[in-house]
DNA sequence: GATGAATGAGCCTTCATTCAT
DNA sequence: CATGAATGAAGGCTCATTCAT
């Protein structure tokens, strides 16, 4: 057939299933490779397309990561809002924020690495400006869960909260980098562990 | 005496020593703006000179990368040796390899960041194969530390220790990225920190 | 038919005559202006279009002179094989090179200054390694005809056919150096003129 | 001996015997590997000194090719204004020209490869209008001998002059390419060959 | 006279972006 | 929607030149 397909559903879903499409090919060479090392026309060529036909979905190379971040962001708060709304105590919420992380690198590795690698960098233009607020929402959001842990008598008073917020946060997406999605272990397996050596130590008993 | 006279501090000592001031200064901007996001140009300024002014020093943008990279790695190595040549049993190893990484992020912070950032990319090439090396090094020593720790009954036997080395590697690290000199903590204190809550968790009993 | 249609003539064709309409315009400043002394974005402009694009052609400023040099080299050598191939004797095949070798000039007048002046220079880099080939392939040739000539009886004896061949390889193609498409001469009569002073002597009888 | 030595001619000729010993190394790398190709570190370096020094010795290195190239050219009329005030007829003109041209090679072989291949490059320049002006008198000169020679029955009457003079005018040049001072041939030899190619014909009688 | 460090203009090349088809 | 040719602003690097020592 050769009149070019009209989708049942309509333009608008079809097309934003191609941006969903193209987006994802160009995360992964984004992750892959860098940002600012990737080139428009080689992440053309991993979606499949030439260069300059990118700029039909999108307006500027920036704005193909904004969509690949803030989608992502956009997720993973969603998932963090839930668990933060379930009124549990701060062992369980830690526990379920770390699965809930896992399964969202899980789930974004790209978008993740990405985000690891390249915010520093893009947080200095305004555009970005999301990223910074992201970050200091996530550090309100973990220390708050750690100082309530402390505040219950269910973690240590002797370390800094700070600290180990940082320590917590660095891991468990410094974690994208090297995940596999056909690895050894899933998200979860590697979740249970990372809480086993955070919670009760890595020291034999 | 006839020859023109060289300093007794000689030519050679104060070349060096130049480089070692204009690399300083240029690690500096790799690390805070990332290597491939800054200039030349920019890392010059940095060093009080112009651009093209660089290359009376350096042969290229990579051979400055090199320099700061190889420099840190030859210290970090020398330091890692001096501690597992000790005869120390696993717990008391793990210790000292934290502490020694500690210290090497308060003394080469921005070539740590630079390592921990530009690696993956560095390493594409046929000059950075080091870094690769390096990192199998680091993979084969901390593991060994983990395995042995385990088998001397010293260690829970019930974590994977090729998870928990990357957990260690990730967190240790990356803290370079947000260490600073003049904050709250030096890194004797953080490394205790960052110990309690590997080695001992952060439940309370 | 469905697939967009690529017209007869096709990319291919429109694409290949494209680069040699480039080609011509850039060998023009090449050979007036020298290699080394003209800049890319002066190539670009005798092209008609900016620095930046000829990169959308060509790899290197080195693979413009090369492309160039080549192709050139492509013709001459064929037409001189055909020469070479039709069982002439020494006398009639000298005459018939020279009048290749003008008619060379005359089509490539461009290629060949550039030989003529860069080659020394592009013969130290690995990639024109064919410009000492090309140059020792016709001095085997050049001498062959001479010393056949001399074997036949046709030339002199009494002098050194080293000598001659450089004489004569000299003079011809450095006549592209001056040699003007609109000049009083055509290549037919300057190889005439040439060929009755080498041969016949400028002494009158 | 260690007080730097005041030669007894005085500073002014030992002066200028140094100038002429570093001019000589810089024609020699000028020579082999093209002025514009060639930096003025490594035309210093040739000198045996560093970049920076050759500036006390001259303004610039056009300055250096200046002098290269007036310097010869100096010596080169002065040669053929004795053969053209020696009242020789034609071909003994002709003769002596060839002689005295053969022996500027010999003797400024790097001036010649420079002259040969820089001159039209440099032309451009209003300092060196000098180049443009020999070279007309050169045709003035040379068209004055052929033509004379035709008129007194001595050369064919058949050829046009115009050519050449070209065609001689290029080899005897060019010949400075190739020619090596411990070669098979010294400049007399060459010459004498030359002539007789050129006067006499290569043909066998 | 010579050194070596620095300058700054300019070169080749890359690449995000545009746009007619 | 996609193509491919072109744009133009940098970027890394080179090099003639200067100058304090």
């Amino acid at each position: 057939m050769c009149a070019r397909r009209r989708d049942a559903e309509g333009t608008a879903a079809t097309r934003a299933s191609r941006r969903a499409e193209l987006l994802s090919a160009i995360a992964g060479v984004f992750a892959d490779r860098g940002y600012a090392a990737t080139t428009v026309r080689e992440a053309a060529e991993a979606a499949g397309i030439l260069g300059g036909s990118l700029y039909y979905h999108f307006d500027s190379k920036e704005s193909m990561v904004d969509e690949i971040l803030s989608t992502f962001l956009g997720e993973m708060w969603a998932d963090y809002e839930e668990v933060l709304s379930s009124g549990l105590d701060a062992p369980q919420t830690l526990r379920a924020l770390v699965h809930s992380s896992f399964r969202s690198i899980e789930k974004h590795r790209a978008a993740v690495v990405i985000y690891q690698n390249e915010s520093r960098y893009l947080a200095q233009a305004e555009r970005f400006q999301y990223l910074t607020a992201s970050q200091e929402r996530f550090e309100r959001t973990w220390k708050g869960v750690l100082e309530q842990g402390v505040a219950e008598g269910a973690f240590r008073a002797d370390l800094n909260t700070g600290l180990i917020y940082r320590f917590i946060r660095d891991t468990v997406w410094v974690a994208a980098t090297w995940y596999r999605p056909d690895g050894k272990f899933d998200a979860e397996e590697i979740a249970r562990q990372y809480l086993a050596m955070v919670l009760e130590g890595l020291q034999a008993d």
